[in-house]
DNA sequence: TTATTATTGTAACACAATGATACAATAGTT
DNA sequence: AACTATTGTATCATTGTGTTACAATAATAA
């Protein structure tokens, strides 16, 4: 990343980068019984926004996502899924990104590449929050974990762009048996029936849930115990795959 | 579209369309208990392709889909639906566009914009194979219909683009209830069978399938009969919604 | 050591959904 | 009026899921 251009930096001359085209990046981790979104603020402007970057010209578009979630989080082996691309003309406005830029410290002549019209590939990723180590280019001011449930306003469409995020996790997260991405190698069955149970947003019922994702076959008992508290102690699991 | 510029002319300034973008369209129908795509033919090349377009510099990038449908087939209220964004950098080969703009009468320069990058939106289009009328633009010798079992060679990663699209409609022809949208206004459950099994490519059980499709609420009995051959007609239905 | 307590793992039953077979009800044809 | 192919649906078996119940712990307290 040192000698590297930063997908989040700006970059005045917009050389080397695919023009009205972004990526922008929700990445969700999983933490006290809370989604959370990867949010990232604009140095000195106040601004919330998700993780995005450009298109380098000879770089795969799933590529150049995989490489901003990367240098958000250090972590690759992620799982990550494209789910939309918002084009409305009406996400042109291009006075935020004007404030932006000059709060960065630059003073954009009207026909920068930045302020013309984008087109956004929406991806989502699934990550474990304990392995994550959120990381702020230097055109942050932060780069933080936010419970989905309380979030700053965000620029652009970018609300609307997490909430179909989050309905595509939730149409996902049982036909595509995703969820193990957000808990750490090991866990409980409470631990996944907790996850399963926040995205989702409903009460599931234990024996239910536990004879399901038993009878999948893609859960190893690991036969070790938990020491908690004064009652019996669950099983970890890990996933096969 | 007389006045108004075609989706699929070739612009030589690109003057009013957003550059590096593209869409192409995944146009289904169902006849004969075939599943059919319409392919257009660029002239005097002897290449297939999907049907495409450009998006305009005011204009949101489904409503730029829907256009490009429209101009193909003829029909407006079309299912329309954006499946995955193909952006991968080996898609770009300029000598096929080359090819076609040469053959079409254009000598066009190393640097036009034709002849960079491109990156597709990918939509897939659900039509009443009876009701569409496909309609070549200038620039093609032929828009005609083709079994997906026995499409010709497809320029660029059009036939990927084709089987992408293809499963996107099986994952959601039963969660989405979409089918209906390639049958005529009215057919019986024999026609709907056929179609769930030509989609799903395998056999379906008639009692179930039938049963299934009458519980869902979405069918009307119309009560009226067929005249066909030596045994019992079927009832008509149609969907309401 | 032995109760106590909270939680886990799973058995057991009810109910719903689906797979599979059977058969009566036709719309022609012979 | 008998025959034939197909449709509509009843029926039963099988599987999957919702729900309740309870034995098996792992600490803590007596």
């Amino acid at each position: 990343m040192s000698e590297q251009r930063e997908a989040g930096e700006i970059n005045p001359g917009g050389l080397g980068y695919l023009k009205g085209i972004a990526i922008d990046a929700v990445i969700f981790g999983f933490h006290d019984s809370q989604l959370k979104v990867l949010l990232i603020e604009y140095k000195r402007t106040g601004l919330f926004a998700l993780p995005g970057g450009f298109i380098r010209e000879l770089e795969n578009i799933n590529d150049a996502a995989l490489r901003v979630v990367s240098e958000r989080t250090g972590l690759d082996n992620i799982f990550l899924d494209q789910f939309y691309i918002f084009g409305d003309y009406s996400r042109y406005q291009p006075d935020e990104f004007k404030k932006i830029m000059s709060a960065g410290g630059m003073a954009p002549p009207d026909g920068h590449w930045l302020l013309q019209r984008f087109v956004s590939v929406g991806y989502y990723a699934l990550v474990d929050f304990t392995r994550a180590k959120p990381t702020p280019a230097i055109i942050f001011d932060s780069c933080e974990w936010y419970d989905l449930t309380n979030m700053p306003p965000l620029i652009q469409d970018h609300t609307q762009i997490v909430r179909k995020a989050l309905d595509t996790l939730r149409a996902h997260l049982d036909d595509k048996l995703i969820g193990f991405n957000l808990l750490p190698e090991e866990f409980t069955m409470g631990d996944l029936q907790q996850l399963y149970e926040t995205v989702l947003d409903k009460k599931l019922l234990r024996p239910a849930f536990q004879r399901k994702m038993l009878s999948l076959g893609i859960l190893e008992r690991l036969s070790k115990k938990f020491s908690g508290g004064a009652h019996k102690a669950p099983y970890l699991y890990r996933f096969i795959k």
